[in-house]
DNA sequence: CGATAGATTATGCGATCACAAAAAATCAGA
DNA sequence: TCTGATTTTTTGTGATCGCATAATCTATCG
């Protein structure tokens, strides 16, 4: 008799270490905790985790490969500082990409999905009201995904992560902190209008309104964010 | 007195290992050289190329972070085979990438690039003419990325070479046939009215070329490829 | 005090080892 | 000969070691 188990449900399904420095890692990328411009050294890292070098360097190249990380002359890994023009390159491609995936959206969104997706709308508004930047921001790319996860194309899903990857870390500054002017951005939002386009099958209509979305948060952020 | 280089010019920036595997790695999935389905386990890749585990596995899960390979669940590397819906997915992302990246690509392509290009596409249609399959999808390749690399954005750029990545491996399916009809879709190529359309500034015309150019690709495929 | 040479430390990189699980091969019995 | 169990091999995974270079610190001298 080996190890079967006793029960139906399996064990966690016991992942290997380099995935879970990486999903620490990206984690951590996505929630802000690791600032622009940050040497990540595997032996630091390694040390923090409590793990050898091995699974850090392993993960820390696969983020690399995404272009989540750049890398030094001599190998180091560093989370690249944010340029206006990098950003204005990354949001001109989110332009492209997450409009077309909203667009597709219409057809892969069944009813839960769209029960589901009013839900995160509700918290999103309610966030915005409250001020309460992390949950705004935590939602608002609950909603996106939910939305972009439904287009049926993989491949696209794929593309949209990597970019929210490398834009990711530099949205988060604002994170914690409570002495800006949000008011205007986090007011309007097209949340509840791209829900009903899409409940309406009008992919177009929410395509459009996704698109203006995020133009606006371009906006905001070559306005009031800090580039280098 | 160390290991300085008596000349002015230095070595070739001796790259890691585990870069040069990539590239190799890299470099034979687009080629063709490793057929869908294969698996790709480290130690035979280390005893073939020399090397140790170590950046065999580093360029595996490099690949595997662009899902140009797949990862079985024992933590195996394998080609991923290519289904029809696989393919149509992909193929449906590259017509949204790749016809916005013509359409930027005339502001910056200048003089020496439409040179270029040009050559590029008297030496595709030489290829197609010749029947020769695999020097018409490497100028192929050649063609499109000298349009895209002038995009503007290195984001935009990064995305469409990870859609290749994995339609590469498949589209040399046929390299090295001779017995397959290629002939209609290696005489109809709209490369050199895409040429005449970035040289006269009209990037919505390039792009509307490519996109028919990508869809009779596909319909190509769809009808003869060989899916699984 | 400041700059430079030397020493020390940090770090990327690759090889090797060990272990467990999976896959493959071999063998025994019907 | 076919099937099923057992052994052997393969393979992923992670840790440790050693080496060379880069970065940092220190100390000495002008």
């Amino acid at each position: 008799m080996s190890s079967q188990t006793p029960f139906g449900l399996g064990p966690i399904a016991a992942q290997p270490l380099h995935e879970q420095v990486y999903e620490r890692l990206r984690h951590a990328l996505m929630s802000g905790q690791i600032a622009p411009g940050r040497k990540l050294t595997s032996r630091k890292l390694a040390a923090e985790l409590g793990t050898s070098d091995m699974p850090v360097r392993s993960a820390l190249m696969r983020l690399q490969a995404l272009h989540a990380l750049d890398q030094l002359a001599n190998g180091s890994m560093i989370l690249p500082a944010m340029t206006r023009t990098r950003f204005s390159d990354l949001m001109t491609t989110r332009l492209i990409c997450e409009p077309a995936a909203a667009r597709r959206a219409v057809d892969g969104l069944d009813r839960a999905g769209l029960v589901k997706l009013r839900q995160v709308a509700v918290a999103l508004t309610a966030a915005a009201e409250d001020q309460d930047i992390d949950a705004y921001l935590l939602h608002n790319h609950d909603f996106k995904f939910s939305i972009y996860a439904a287009c049926g194309s993989p491949s696209l899903l794929f593309l949209i992560e990597t970019l929210w990857l490398q834009v990711g870390p530099f949205l988060r500054q604002f994170s914690g902190q409570f002495d800006n002017d949000l008011r205007g951005i986090l007011a309007l939002d097209y949340h509840d209008e791209i829900v009903r386009r899409l409940e309406e099958g009008d992919g177009e209509a929410a395509a459009g309104l996704l698109a203006r979305d995020i133009r606006e948060g371009y906006d905001f952020l070559m306005q009031n964010g800090q580039f280098e």
